[in-house]
DNA sequence: AACGATGATTCCCT
DNA sequence: AGGGAATCATCGTT
């Protein structure tokens, strides 16, 4: 092949024309062709070197070189003239065989050099991040419902911090939207250029050897770097919804004091239960509806109160008084207004407990002895010690 | 700002 | 797992 080239690159030292592409970079290997060549014509035996016809083939050669070599200096009219001019060319289909072959050669240097590399691990780490998140993956998906469930099963919702809650899915939804419009644009862009180069390298491929693995590297090439990217947008997508979780559980922590009425409810079923404010599991959630709090926070609240209680009795002497007089209002007509849990008289407000307290056993406002209502670990229900029976009030 | 009240968290026990 | 106890962190009042 190379040897058939052989007299079209056939450029004597007299020449002068096309020497100067040796500084061009893209003409390097061309030249290098060029120079092989160069001995043999020292030589003197090639069978166009010296003819009329050599000579002429020569200047032609290196016509076409020098329009190459200038078509950039050129203007864009002028460059598409001299393109079609080139492609019109009679020593065209023998330039272009040249390209191929030093292309043959060339290429070989690459052609393993970038092979589909493996998926990278800290791109499949953002990913799933992201779709565990809720920001890619399905719109409205499980992701950031579960997401927001997953940081508050400790805590619960109150009303107040639904707020929050919603206020979190809001800024999530910011987020996924932003970052979907950011990917979309930078695929579009990367289609966009992809298409271009592709476009460009088919119109090169008109004067120049361009092999559908090279582009097919090219638009590999630019897949990658518009992957860096992407990477970079998910990389930061994380940190913000990271930095958007750690706020959201940080305003989880920032409590807010139960409404009055649901204070009041609470210290109604705690007074009215004195001598075993151990509410049940379903005492409990009638509570925290009532109330409009979590059944987690029924449980820290009577915690709070059974503790605080008993460090203080005299503290809360006052209040237990006021509550046994609630208590007993409620209660009149009843024939035994001390008795409201237990009989079903409980009023109205303060949580009936069916399962608190087997029926006549429950003595309300009375304090534990010594501190204790069951001593550690006592069954919670039903199944009361009633330490002491005493009431403390009247 | 200081202080008490209070909801939440954590550790430990049974 | 549920509760007691200690503690933290914030709220609301003074």
């Amino acid at each position: 092949m190379l040897q058939q080239q052989q007299p079209l690159t056939g450029n004597g030292p007299s020449s002068g024309r096309g020497l100067g592409l040796s500084g061009h970079p893209g003409m390097h290997a061309l030249n290098s062709v060029h120079q092989a060549s160069q001995h043999r014509s020292d030589g003197g035996d090639s069978g166009l070197e010296g003819t009329e016809n050599g000579h002429e083939t020569r200047r032609d050669i290196g016509d076409i070189l020098q329009q190459i070599m200038t078509i950039t200096d050129q203007s864009l009219d002028e460059a598409q003239a001299k393109k079609h001019a080139l492609n019109c060319h009679r020593m065209k289909p023998a330039l272009f065989s040249v390209l191929c072959e030093i292309k043959e050669k060339t290429g070989l240097s690459m052609r393993n050099a970038q092979e589909d590399e493996p998926q990278d691990p800290q791109l499949v780490r953002l990913d799933n991040m992201l779709l565990a998140e809720g920001v890619a993956g399905p719109e409205k998906g499980g992701g950031a419902a579960a997401a927001v469930s997953a940081a508050t099963s400790s805590g619960g919702m109150s009303p107040d911090s639904s707020l929050e809650h919603s206020d979190y899915k809001s800024k999530l939804s910011q987020i996924r939207s932003i970052y979907h419009t950011e990917l979309e644009k930078y695929e579009q862009a990367c289609t966009e250029f992809t298409t271009h180069v592709m476009n460009l390298l088919r119109e090169q491929s008109r004067t120049r050897p361009v092999t559908p693995r090279e582009i097919e590297r090219m638009v590999g090439i630019i897949h990658r770097k518009f992957s860096t990217i992407q990477t970079q947008l998910k990389q930061s997508t994380c940190e913000a919804v990271m930095i958007l979780r750690s706020r959201f559980l940080d305003a989880r922590r920032k409590r807010r004091n139960f409404s009055k009425q649901a204070t009041e409810g609470l210290n109604e079923y705690f007074y009215s239960h004195l001598s075993n404010p151990y509410p049940s599991e379903e005492a409990k959630e009638d509570l925290a509806k009532q109330c409009g709090i979590t059944v987690s926070q029924v449980c820290n609240w009577f915690g709070n109160k059974r503790i605080r209680y008993k460090k203080n009795i005299g503290k809360f002497q006052e209040e237990a008084n006021l509550y046994a007089m609630k208590t007993a209002l409620v209660g009149q007509g009843d024939d035994s207004p001390h008795t409201p849990n237990s009989t079903g008289t409980e009023r109205r407000g303060a949580l009936r407990c069916a399962t608190c307290l087997p029926p006549g056993r429950s003595r309300p406002h009375s304090f534990p002895s010594n501190g204790n209502w069951q001593g550690r670990n006592s069954p919670p229900n039903g199944a009361s010690p009633h330490s002491d029976h005493s009431e403390n009030s009247d």
